[in-house]
DNA sequence: TTGAAAGCGCTAACAT
DNA sequence: ATGTTAGCGCTTTCAA
């Protein structure tokens, strides 16, 4: 139980900076915080005192007294395969970002589709004074509990229910953009093929896709939609299943699974853009490098955490949020549907 | 500063169970903990109470009493680059699966080689009982700061230090390894490609490299070794220089620079394994759907991050750890080289 | 085996 | 403007 803090200098605390000066702790935790009346005289004292002496603050203790943590979690999913992909990364940087700047720290967690006693451990152990969640699920469990306990969060992504704060990009409206272009280029055979079901954001990016034909008052045919397919598997029997269709244009809901089928398209011997376009709904670095370069929705994730952090900060510190918050989107267009 | 719990029942405390039960807050605390001596009868009619009225101690102010926080931080690269590569989202997945099991909590944060603030802010606010170090670099500032403060922490990685605690794989037998193979299926002409000097898994990647042409006693060509390449188009330009000395093979340090060394080759016409062979000393999502497959050094990266784990809460825990892990790896050979 | 009391370092009413 | 005092919820001597 022995503690490395032993081998410096004892720990200055309040009390002893009150001693010292010849004050109270009171007057010295008012210098620091600023909250209270005080002398200009004796705040500079106290100020020069712990610049001196390089004070600093215990933050489990004011932790204690004021019932706050000054830490947000963020709950990550811990599924391998999610676990590959940059999107998470992303946003974690995000949220550090802007919770470094307003004196928090991030707590991480992980969570499954169906395991969330992380979450409930954090939560009942007073770990956070907030949560971040990140792609929600149809019947999300995390959600349902953290309503339920009260404790502001935020997600990131979106969904029905208008009384959680959401942030995400716009995806229906930047898919049916960019199919509107595809479309107006003249594609009219466009196959889709989207992750799991499981995932709002892939529902949401088939939505736009759908309006996209719809206002343009074309029909889909939908021998040429592909929706929940996962497993790589299934997607290299997916890109055969369609390409017995001879498409023009093949539209990704995400870039892992666009990789993947660049990848299947290229062993079945088609090359892009002469035999077959193809546009991913959401790029990154998977995609990033591609020859040729793929036509796709640029979305900024580092920003989406940016944006989740000072919500949820402001949320927990009683401001006024919007329960909504659609970030933009790029369209992209390169050389994969030219 | 109202916060969320006013709308659920009261937190039970410690004291409220003392009163209900008529005991002290001491011999509750004794049955919760399991330390001093205590009546078995009142051991259980604690623990039952506790069952029923689902009470969670407060962390905060154990953390207070104790000067513990049951937090591990893990510093991550902040550059955006760094990122996005799958790396260390495996390795920090890792962590939180051990810290899990042990109760501890992870505190991401970020740091570049020349900005260690948040490492420091971090350490100063006794916000974590260690730390988790990834991807040391030469002269690296966090590991001198860390040390000098002497609280227990270990690194993702290898430094000549034997004073620091690493975790890591065995880089340079593995590359050396995997180069003799090479070596021995013939091909002579090996070029080799690597990222920043400034990593020092770069270093010893090519330790590693050069250790196998001496084993076998034969002599590495010069012009075909290309260090501290860093940016695409430094890449691209040492593929170029590369191709013109006809190598019959070329190796890569890593995942990321091999994906684009791939993406040029393409470009330049040449066809991986017929015209040039290709190996990487680390795989990843990056290269594991690529075709041909790519021969490369497997190593799991989410162990790496459990065995640091594991070890820094030994360690925080006072137990004996040893100066060095080094996990294993695996050398998986495929189409590129054949 | 159990309890009383002090204390971890800070904040926040309430006085003065 | 400053000080007094009483917590925050838990652990931990020390005494019974």
């Amino acid at each position: 139980m022995k503690q490395y803090k032993a081998e410096n200098e004892k720990n200055l605390t309040i009390s002893d900076i009150a001693r010292e000066l010849g004050v109270s702790k009171t007057t010295v935790s008012r210098a620091i915080s600023g909250k209270g009346r005080i002398g200009e005289a004796t705040r500079k004292r106290v100020r020069e005192y712990i610049e001196v002496h390089n004070y600093r603050p215990n933050v489990i203790a004011k932790s204690l007294a004021q019932s706050k943590t000054f830490n947000i979690g963020v709950v990550l999913p811990s599924d391998t395969k999610q676990t590959e992909i940059p999107f998470f990364q992303s946003c974690l940087m995000g949220i550090c970002d802007v919770a470094a700047g307003f004196e928090y720290d991030v707590v991480v967690i992980t969570a499954t589709e169906n395991d969330i006693k992380l979450i409930e451990r954090l939560i009942r152990n007073h770990k956070v004074d907030g949560i971040v969640l990140t792609r929600p699920t149809v019947n999300d469990m995390a959600i349902a509990y953290l309503k339920q306990t009260g404790i502001p969060f935020v997600i990131i992504g979106s969904v029905e229910d208008e009384s959680i704060i959401q942030i995400d990009n716009h995806h229906i409206g930047g898919c049916c953009e960019l199919t509107s272009v595809l479309l107006k280029l003249g594609y009219e055979n466009i196959a889709f093929l989207s992750g799991s079901k499981y995932h709002i954001v892939n529902n949401n990016r088939y939505k736009g896709f759908k309006q996209a034909f719809d206002e343009q008052e074309k029909d889909i045919d939908e021998r040429l939609v592909f929706l929940d397919f996962i497993s790589y598997v299934q997607i290299d029997r997916a890109v055969e299943l369609i390409m017995q269709q001879k498409p023009e244009c093949i539209v990704c809901s995400d870039d892992v699974i666009c990789s993947r089928l660049l990848i299947k398209l290229n062993e079945l011997g088609y090359s892009v853009p002469k035999d077959i376009k193809v546009a991913s709904f959401y790029d990154s670095i998977h995609l990033a490098n591609y020859n040729p370069p793929i036509t796709s929705l640029k979305i900024d994730i580092r920003a989406l955490g940016i944006q989740a952090g000072k919500v949820l900060i402001s949320l927990i510190n009683g401001g006024e949020v919007s329960h909504q918050t659609l970030l933009d989107y790029e369209i992209v267009l390169k050389k994969s549907t030219m």
